[in-house]
DNA sequence: CTATGGTTGTACTTTCAGGTACAGCAGGAA
DNA sequence: TTCCTGCTGTACCTGAAAGTACAACCATAG
């Protein structure tokens, strides 16, 4: 039970979520070390008080932010759909990172990775949070693959673990490329090999007859 | 013509290149922002006298970091080897980046991503730097699958530009989630997908006959 | 109305990052 | 030798980042 995490009234609830909110875009802006709690309290319109009241320290507040994110996601609230429950979701998803990207005139990358590797070994506390942030989209990506093997519309022989980590490597990758590039090609691109790889497993129930191991499958260890 | 930036002595040269070496480690470790110069100049044994004689201020430093990165790149005296010129030194390539994630116990990303993800819209010099070097990589990979195609052992309808994004973005997401998830399994299974997409496009001369069409060519817009 | 607990504003403190100033040294040229 | 120039070490300075202290507010339960 830390110091006063929490609001105790409407108002309070309010400045609290403010805080959260300006501060996650300054840190998708300019990232975590750049960002001073002067600066998340003067776009936040509060004072310091509101501030190391509502948060016992700048990494107790990226903590809750990270935490704000992930609820969001498992709400459906985010920016971002991850209810992936057919090819065209999927599809969409990988779009939307192109969108996000757009968004900022290519100046940002995904809020995540920006976060993300800032982290070091004394931040075991982000780590896991940005960690369990991936591994709730990986499950989402996962499960979708999963059903479509059962389905019958994707190769029962692709690891769906495998490929869940292929889409979000792939697009966080781009998302760095596309930010020092200051130009969404490398994103379009990437996104697009993505899908024809994904395409490529897909509809391939491998019928254990003619094409069977001519090297479809990734390569084994 | 900046301040001094060469030094004029063999022993200079020396300790400017053990400032640059202990600041190149320093930044991987822990990323720009989290090193200040004081570790640098500790790392290095050197001192401030020193440091501010060879650059002219921290982000001198990361810019003449940047650029020994790119150098050893081009001159093939980085600890990764970016000559690829077969299908053979692609893999080696993929895999000394698993070796480069494993080497530190999956607790660091790529130099350049962790870097590069710190980047900001007043960073322009930096940001230009990592470009360099991004487009480097992606050069070599792109004339790469250019040959290739020349020598039919990849489908000509195949982007080179394109593959060579995809390939860099991988890598760079992959290692991203592994030091996130501090295990090497993400960049394993994502190195895994990427080759295997690779390997679709490889030796496919697409017959303009039977399987033209078949959904194998990446989505047009 | 008045306590009581949450909420807000302001002033202050400490530490450290980043950089300057400057004095001493070293080693080759004249 | 004595310069001259580049190299090295130390002391110092300034501002900002992070956090503390504390007083005042307000809302409402009793």
């Amino acid at each position: 039970m830390p110091g006063r995490p929490a609001a105790r009234s409407k108002k309070g609830a309010e400045t609290r979520l403010r805080i959260i909110l300006a501060a996650a875009d300054l840190f998708h802006r300019q990232g975590v070390h750049a960002t001073s709690p002067d600066e998340v309290i003067a776009a936040s319109k509060t004072g310091k008080g509101q501030f190391y009241h509502y948060f016992k320290s700048k990494e107790g507040l990226v903590h809750e932010v990270l935490q704000h994110h992930l609820q969001a996601m498992t709400a459906g609230s985010a920016g971002l759909s991850y209810e992936i429950d057919s090819w065209q979701d999927l599809e969409r998803w990988f779009a939307a990172h192109l969108e996000l990207q757009q968004r900022f005139g290519m100046t940002r990358g995904c809020p995540f990775g920006t976060i993300g590797n800032e982290v070091t070994e004394n931040d075991e506390l982000i780590r896991q949070d940005l960690n369990r942030i991936f591994e709730h989209m990986h499950h989402r990506l996962e499960v979708f693959f999963i059903k479509e093997q059962a389905q019958g519309r994707l190769d029962p022989d692709a690891s769906a673990a495998g490929l869940a980590h292929f889409c979000i490597a792939a697009v966080q990758g781009a998302m760095l490329m596309g930010k020092l590039a200051r130009h969404s090609r490398p994103v379009e691109t990437t996104i697009r090999e993505a899908l024809a790889h994904l395409e490529q497993w897909r509809r391939r129930q491998a019928p254990p007859t003619a094409t069977a191991g001519r090297g479809r499958r990734a390569p084994g260890p």
